[in-house]
DNA sequence: GTTTTTGAACTGACCAGTCAGTTCAAAGTA
DNA sequence: TACTTTGAACTGACTGGTCAGTTCAAAAAC
């Protein structure tokens, strides 16, 4: 990667931080391009000369950031059976979410919306990152280490969507309680997955 | 309640459910008072006639959707022993998210959202409606029923921020599953506390 | 020399809020 | 009963302002 590209790519995440920031404050409509490009640092016509629109660089946000997540995701799963599997997904959620906080209250407030013109991007992205989670907990199914009759679409996406709110809510509420314990108080009322 | 009275009590009702519907659909800024107007079969200036703002019809529909669910609540616990409580405030929030799906929505977009013009009243009935799940749940540890240990506000706010994504998803991402069923996977899950 | 960024200027659509005018149920009057 | 008055409720065209998106010449970075 040359010195341009590094530049770009720079720019790039400015950009997104940014943006996240004040989406995740304000909603995508409140949050105008010259917002954007102010807390950025950048000229707004760098905002258009890196992205094709306000939505663009938005959708790209979200495939950006459920990227990242999704890896984390798998990579905290590698090789442990099924239970622990699962307890290190929420641990692994709970990190992510602490080290990307305004995203997560972006996705917490996007996710269950309908009608709006990226919906199905991230219908789309939702789907890969609860993918991961239902693999895992399919194969603790399976291997009969979780309830048989255990609803792996269903319990995968509850899972998902409860690590969001109690970790949102701890960020945003309680921002002083150590991990650990936000930890502990999922595992504990999951129990019957984890 | 004579006729007028009757009358503006129906318009602004009209004016809730259209704006609930489309700012659950499409967030705040991103619905105008004409889209209002419009949806509530009703002329702008009604609006602005019931309503002394946008941002006003907002809160005091934020208002009348949490003070709808606290009553529910309270119609809920009255004189159960506590375990049985906690299970008729996870039906009975069901109930109320099915019934008013869309306010739901628009909660959970809302809820953890910072900096915007109406977070702390919607912090304050917030702390309401958690308030009567605390009150239970305090009485539970009091008992003896619930775990010694168990902090009572956070459990308290997890168990509600819990019911508000899992109802939703389950609204949004599959509406034909029986309530019952959803029910069931929630008290199982949270079985900790109920 | 090429790519990237800058920032200012512009356009056209859109939108919150206003207000002069209309409607009509109910209260008052004879 | 029939007529008149009142003002609450509603209407919708209009205004002033904002914003996404575009363009571009010049500067900066590589």
């Amino acid at each position: 990667m040359d010195g341009r590209t590094r530049r770009r790519e720079d720019t790039r995440q400015r950009l997104y931080e940014a943006a996240v920031e004040l989406i995740a404050e304000q909603g995508f409509s409140a949050t105008t391009v010259d917002d954007i490009a102010l807390r950025a640092h950048v000229a707004k016509g760098t905002v258009y000369y890196n992205f094709a629109s306000k939505t663009a660089l938005f959708e790209e946000l979200l495939r950006h950031g459920i990227g990242l997540l999704t890896d984390d995701f798998r990579a905290a799963v590698a090789g442990l059976p099924p239970r622990e599997a699962v307890a290190a997904l929420v641990r692994a959620q709970l990190q992510y979410i602490r080290r990307y906080r305004a995203f997560a209250q972006l996705l917490l407030s996007e996710m269950w919306r309908t009608n709006r013109e990226w919906q199905q991007t991230l219908v789309l992205l939702r789907e890969q990152a609860i993918g991961v989670i239902a693999e895992t907990v399919q194969a603790g199914v399976d291997s009969g280490d979780l309830p048989a009759d255990l609803d792996v679409r269903v319990a995968s996406s509850a899972l998902f969507g409860i690590g969001l709110v109690v970790a949102v809510d701890w960020l945003v509420f309680q921002p002083d309680r150590p991990i650990e314990d936000v930890e502990q108080s999922l595992l504990s009322i999951v129990r019957r997955v984890a």
